[in-house]
DNA sequence: ACAGGTTATGGGAACGCTCCCATAAATTTT
DNA sequence: AAAATTTATGGGAGCGTTCCCATAACCTGT
């Protein structure tokens, strides 16, 4: 079933039945009703690499997850999450949505330029990029569209980004943890190849100057987004015998294993050591010990990623766009309740 | 850059051209180097809609999670495992991966339908469809190509699918409960709209009629993959009185649900309740106490699913293809041992 | 050196759309 | 009622490939 098809059931010509399907309203009604019918009965629906060939417009977009540094794709909420809201942006607007799952060898990079350069899609959306992701030069050498998950350093407008105040809500969660009456906050960050990474940091450093608290080297431990990463950190401070009152974990796996460590140790949260996490922790992420949180909105930032980037592509907005979703604190019982 | 200009520069014709990009062996050695010299220095790549447009083939498959049951998407490993090996393996064979999270409403089955439809991919990977979901009847129209994640249970040729041993997993872990001593064995499953569900709760059933245990409906709850299923089931139970002394948890959130209200009871494990999971539970998803667990190979699934899926597409294997991987049975701490 | 066979190359239709341009039909104006 | 204008339709080139068929170039062996 083709459109020539369809118009000669009809008795129109192909140009006719185009516009039909493309709803362009120089059609009369009578004429547009009767080959709606035929293309009904038919169940007819246009071949899209036809169109894409002629309109360059494939209706498609990526989604780069090119976690190169460490592999916690598999164990965070937080890609499932976004894809959703992406996802869920996607078939609003009626694009397909291509998933590339980079790891950490030359293929996938190959394969990834492969089909930015194959005309398959009109624009990208890139998860967690390292810092000094090639792909990034990839992409505007090529005049490639994308709108990045995390803030990047790069010196031009065709960057954009849709992210979440880093600085600001790692200061506010800090701030939090100093009115409870903590002075001892010991930070567990997650990969330094990651600029979000470097924000929440800059944010807890804030804080600290905020109360004039100095900053001791010994409280922050840079490490990995993992479970792993939160456990060995509790327990190699704990080893050393560094005192510490509370735990900012950026995000929820490493508060989990803080968790875990600090209760293998007869530690009680909150009395002994008051814990906030940095993460979307939604009801129902069971821990025995409610975490408190500073939520991202993760879905929702999938949400406007997928319709900036569509925005972009079908030109509503010019590059660049660039901004932060505000966070929430979100107290639960891990912190030991809000501020006096 | 197209064919056109390649043949031009190079001074051969577009079809010699054609030939080296597609590895034809019927053109000189002289000429190919010449020519790919060209498309090096260039920097061509094929325009793959046209190619699709001749060849009816886009060298994509897509992964639709259709899980319109329980939106567990983001709160298992279950699917980014999942897609982690369809990813890998298709990046291997040189296919693009479209992904469709498929929600309750009607506007994504319209959306499925129309990708399905409009010739953009050459085969489906269906994980988690609900029991009698509309897409397989809609794939078996159209005559598209596509493997299942889980069992199907229509009666045609063109079923494929890959998924791994539920019943006969489930009875050895049942098994593995009984010879450890336990008689009272609560089993909780998640959705029956899954398939899965109903071949593990036989597995248990023919597990307890091996060892003569007569099955008590009262430990059998039939709920969701979810925490909260894991977690009201014990306490539920707890309430009512009924005793058990095991639990078989049919997915990794519905024991970590379990384990948490059992812990809050003051219930040792694994004294008092022994616990055993279904699911890919790999070192590092901390929990406190290490969850036994009949592994599933849930990448390696993926992986296979992909390659079946394209050695269909490409005419190597012929439907139906149908298996099912074997688990393997990971003692940990929480079920007390291993067999005396 | 030339016929016969083999292998390498080129020409061009076809794939199914869109979109420009031309023309036909309908509508308005005089 | 004819001319002028507007609106609806059709014709056909072009998008960048593949692949069939024709032809040209290269090998053999005599």
């Amino acid at each position: 079933m083709s459109l020539e098809d369809i118009a000669r059931l009809a008795g129109v010509s192909k140009s006719t039945v185009s516009r039909v399907i493309n709803n362009d309203d120089r059609v009369r009604d009578t004429t547009r009703t009767k080959v709606q019918a035929v293309i009904d009965a038919q169940g007819y629906m246009p071949n899209l690499n036809a169109r894409a060939l002629v309109t360059n417009r494939t209706q498609t977009i990526a989604v780069v997850i090119s976690n190169n540094i460490s592999m916690f794709f598999d164990t965070s909420q937080y890609f499932p999450s976004i894809l959703r809201g992406i996802s869920e942006a996607s078939v609003q607007r009626d694009y397909a949505m291509l998933l590339m799952l980079g790891t950490h060898n030359e293929d996938d990079v190959r394969f990834t330029r492969r089909i930015i350069r194959n005309q398959m899609l009109d624009g990208v959306v890139l998860v967690s990029p390292a810092i000094g992701h090639p792909i990034i030069q990839e992409m505007l050498d090529t005049d490639t569209t994308f709108v990045s998950a995390d803030r990047i350093d790069v010196d031009n407008d065709n960057v954009n980004y849709v992210t979440v105040e880093n600085v600001e809500s790692t200061r506010t969660a800090i701030n939090h943890l100093i009115k409870l009456g903590r002075r001892r906050i010991l930070m567990i960050a997650g990969d330094k190849e990651i600029i979000d990474t470097h924000d929440r940091v800059l944010g807890y450093k804030l804080a600290l100057n905020d109360a004039g608290i100095s900053f001791d080297p010994d409280l922050l431990v840079i490490d990995q987004y993992s479970t792993r990463a939160g456990y060995e950190a509790v327990n190699h401070l704990l080893d050393a015998q560094v005192a510490f009152d509370a735990v900012f974990a950026s995000q929820e796996n490493i508060a989990i294993g803080a968790m875990n460590a600090l209760s293998d140790r007869g530690i009680q949260i909150p009395q002994d050591v008051s814990l906030v996490a940095f993460d979307d922790l939604i009801e129902g992420t069971e821990t025995k010990i409610g975490i408190s949180t500073m939520r991202q909105p993760v879905v929702e930032k999938g949400r406007q990623l997928c319709h900036t980037l569509i925005d972009l592509i079908e030109g509503k907005v010019s590059a660049p766009v660039r901004k932060a979703l505000p966070t929430q604190l979100v107290i639960r019982e891990s912190c030991g309740g809000k501020e006096n």
